[in-house]
DNA sequence: ATGTCTTTGTGAACGCGTGCACAAAGATGG
DNA sequence: CCATCTTTGTGCACGCGTTCACAAAGACAT
């Protein structure tokens, strides 16, 4: 899961935790599911077991927007569906623009699940003069010139950048300059961004990181390592002092220190 | 930030924590980034500037990896490069495989984040036979036939799941089964998986429903909010009581029921 | 109307993560 | 060798998030 938020700490938004509203789209999409096949109600527990989360938590969560369920019965799918829409700010249309339309900018540009969330493709921009006037996803791709104006035509207030790490702070701080105020980014990087504007990060090789890290210790258990000696390339550390003891917090750090 | 477990609640793994381990590639990244204008050495304050943390923090992460640094300089950055790589496994090649190759499998295959990290795309997958021998990134689309004589033969341990959300939970179930241990999933779904087997997910559109929710919340602090009453097809309960009344933590829930 | 049964809503306890603030460690200069 | 200065490593406290467990609420049958 890509995850991140930055600034703005730990902001108890309007008394719903931040961990429930990044749980909010995950009910909203279980009940859509069973709007679809009709079903009146749901308890809890199917709700819970639909979004792969605790009943508790569940109940938890949506207590924070209000009792909207009934003790015996359930919960009743499209009144929470309408609840859970109009916190989330569903209800009303956001524009968003897409700037880098690469590989995975055209992939998002074609990604159904924005649309059907109240999401609207205003404009994809990309720095490429080639790209201009090219059809992606039956919209023509904007030249950067025209950034400025599109965000200001449109209102738009959400930005995808999905650009080349070099690029992204440059498109991010124009975005905002532009009056952008939440930020989408997939490029690799960290950017800064003035206060009261919200940058939310989706790395694809940071997850796979994190997997590989549990890839390795699952494969671990088993075979104790012997693969901290197959290297040679292992760089030792400049400062002159007796740097290479160890102090590991469990007893199973290799006392060795690459030379 | 698409974030998300799943099984193994919280177990703190080789006593590094979790968010430990999911910051350590930030961290990575920062170094690598130095290591290339061969900076020799970095404070904590430097490093978590640079990867967008606080210091204490980082200091304390390093700290569960062992005492890596040098009081009065910092810490050396191709050593503290090396020990990362090797805690988060990428100083081993991993296979992967991505199925599902539309727009964002394709984004996926091409994109250059997982070839230097030490991830090796083994092979790409799709269900369309017309995609078959079609080559993207390279490489040549296999048929999912194939799909458990690749992983076996290659010896994939992560997968990369990037089909539409109906193919998802069979194709993770044949990964699963023909020996994948660590899945990655774009699909919006929630994948049910056997014990020891980590799921990650990235959900491009709970993004941005994150981030609507926080701009509503922006957009509502100056205009009161006047949007609740704009539409007209709010449903109701179906259950008979009283509901409607309104317990919300905060006063400013409007008591109206939509009729 | 009364009792039973189901399911919600929440009080309370617990654990993890974060950040402060400082002591210890070592570099550096005289 | 000593003093000073920088920076790490960590003890501690606090707050958020999760989970348990149960009382309250309401549906439903009799």
């Amino acid at each position: 899961m890509a995850t991140g938020r930055t600034h703005r700490p730990a902001t108890r938004s309007r008394g719903i935790p931040e961990a429930t509203v990044a749980r909010l789209p995950l009910y909203l999409r279980a009940l859509t599911a069973l709007s679809e096949r009709s079903v009146p109600t749901v308890s809890s527990e199917e709700l819970a077991a639909a979004a792969g989360v605790n009943s508790a938590k569940l109940r938890k969560d949506f207590s924070y927007l209000g009792s909207y369920g009934t003790r015996g019965v359930g919960y009743d799918v499209e009144y929470l569906v309408y609840q859970i829409s109009r916190e989330l700010g569903l209800t009303q249309d956001w524009p968003v623009v897409i700037v880098g339309i690469g590989n995975l900018g055209a992939a998002l540009a074609n990604y159904g699940g924005f649309a059907s969330r109240g999401f609207r493709v205003a404009a994809l921009i990309d720095a490429d003069p080639a790209m201009a006037g090219k059809p992606v996803a039956g919209l023509p791709v904007k030249h950067t010139d025209e950034l400025e104006a599109i965000i200001s035509d449109n209102g738009v207030s959400i930005g995808v950048i999905a650009t080349p790490a070099g690029a992204a702070q440059q498109v991010c701080d124009r975005l905002v300059a532009a009056g952008v105020t939440s930020i989408l980014n997939f490029a690799p990087t960290v950017l800064s961004v003035p206060e009261g504007v919200d940058v939310r990060k989706v790395d694809l090789s940071i997850e796979l990181q994190i997997l590989a890290f549990h890839e390795q210790r699952k494969a671990g258990e088993d075979a104790a390592q012997e693969s901290a000696a197959q290297e040679s390339a292992a760089p030792a550390p400049a400062v002159s002092g007796g740097a290479d003891r160890r102090k590991g917090p469990d007893g199973d750090v290799p006392a060795v220190m690459p030379a």
